[in-house]
DNA sequence: CGTAGCCTTGAAGGTGATCAATGTTTGTGG
DNA sequence: CCACAAACATTGATCACCTTCAAGGCTACG
């Protein structure tokens, strides 16, 4: 399974059609790292040696508040890379800490190879430049949604995760997400979304099994992120 | 003042140090362009032929929800790079509308440019990317103020935009800035944008002439930025 | 001198935060 | 495999902060 991860990243677009020798370059001292269920990858603040890219799984970029609570600013999912806008900076430190949330896979690859091979590499610049663009829009599209109601954000959150781990069509969310970490990405309070979502499972629009979140009513959740209600 | 746009960018770490050769490489095609008060730059949705270097004033991005109303998701100050990640996309649309904010100057650089120049050219792409990766730690910054009161957003956006458009130890805000685009650049309404300044200016904290805010008491607007009120 | 764009103020009402208390599930060490 | 701790979920009551709606005023500019 680790051996593959290199099939897993082609599907998302990177290292795809390169030669072997290219591909050799761009993944120097790579190394593949399982990472448990809330186990750390990077520490906010600490020095940048390296940046990753997710194989499998998803992991949480998260950011303290000065009064300690903390907020979920994207989750990256397989074929994002993580800590990759850092590695231009000198002496940079991460900016997010990020978290594995359930079990997750990710390549490795450290500074000095985004410096002597992906810097310079236009396809590959290119790839990951795709990336912080969709991260950007995502975003934004957040950003469009302060002044709507919770059930909005949430209904949002919930479907753009589900696309984009799951693919166009899923239903389940394989990932196990708390309500704490939903409330933590749209800005709100544990409560709020707890309510929100009690709500949906009496309507039975969602169902939750251990933290694993699968949507019955598809239709009904695009109309409540539409505003429909 | 307009021939003079290679030294303004280069306080902002864009083309320095490089060869006059290097440079009309990187500048093939562009050109200076000067921006009336409220003009467009680019339209959301249209297709990305070009991106822009501010050199200087400042631009905002907009982008509508489906409701119409209008939300703030960047200011771009000199240095800034607008459009330059949709390049990597062929057939890419530009994901935000670009509006003058006041009378300003850009470069605008053809995509082929990009294409040929600058996602070759290591140094050229890491001062994009340290700028892409100034305005994803602003846009953190503002989600981490999701929960905070009305009154803390304001003060962090305008002591942001004053040391990034003026400098540090600035005071003036030299571009124009109305309520309604303040309001839309935090999430809030108008009138409640308003009811915060007008206690400000009550309290001699700021004060408005022509669209143009002073801070008179960058202490205490500090102090509110972090909620010591 | 009338329109357009912006600013202001007040009143009413709603959404979600906060606080507090309790139940439930998961994980771990003995 | 049990017992206890830790993490997570839930519910209710209260209340602050903003939004919304409405009405009116100011200033610039063609």
């Amino acid at each position: 399974m680790v051996s593959n991860y290199r099939a897993e990243l082609k599907k998302h677009g990177i290292l795809e059609g390169r030669s072997e020798s290219e591909i050799s370059a761009l993944l120097a001292g790579a190394e593949v790292k399982e990472l448990r269920h809330r186990e750390m990858l990077y520490r906010g603040g600490d020095k940048a040696s390296n940046f990753a890219l997710v194989v499998a799984g998803a992991l949480k970029l998260v950011k303290y508040t000065p009064s300690g609570d903390e907020f979920i600013v994207h989750f990256a999912t397989p074929g994002d890379p993580v800590g990759a806008l850092v590695m231009s900076n000198p002496n940079g430190t991460y900016p997010v800490t990020v978290v594995s949330m359930g079990p997750s896979i990710v390549l490795k690859i450290p500074k000095s190879t985004f410096m002597n091979a992906w810097s310079k590499d236009t396809q590959a610049m290119q790839s990951v430049n795709r990336m912080l663009f969709n991260r950007m829009n995502d975003m934004h599209e957040q950003r469009a949604m302060t002044k709507a109601p919770l059930a909005q954000k949430i209904a949002r959150q919930l479907s753009s995760l589900i696309e984009r781990i799951e693919g166009e069509g899923a239903t389940v969310l394989s990932i196990p997400i708390t309500r704490q970490e939903l409330a933590d990405s749209v800005g709100a309070a544990v409560e709020s979304v707890i309510r929100v979502l009690s709500e949906w499972s009496r309507r039975g629009l969602i169902m939750t099994m251990d933290h694993h979140i699968e949507v019955l009513r598809m239709d009904l959740l695009i109309k409540i992120l539409k505003g429909e209600d």
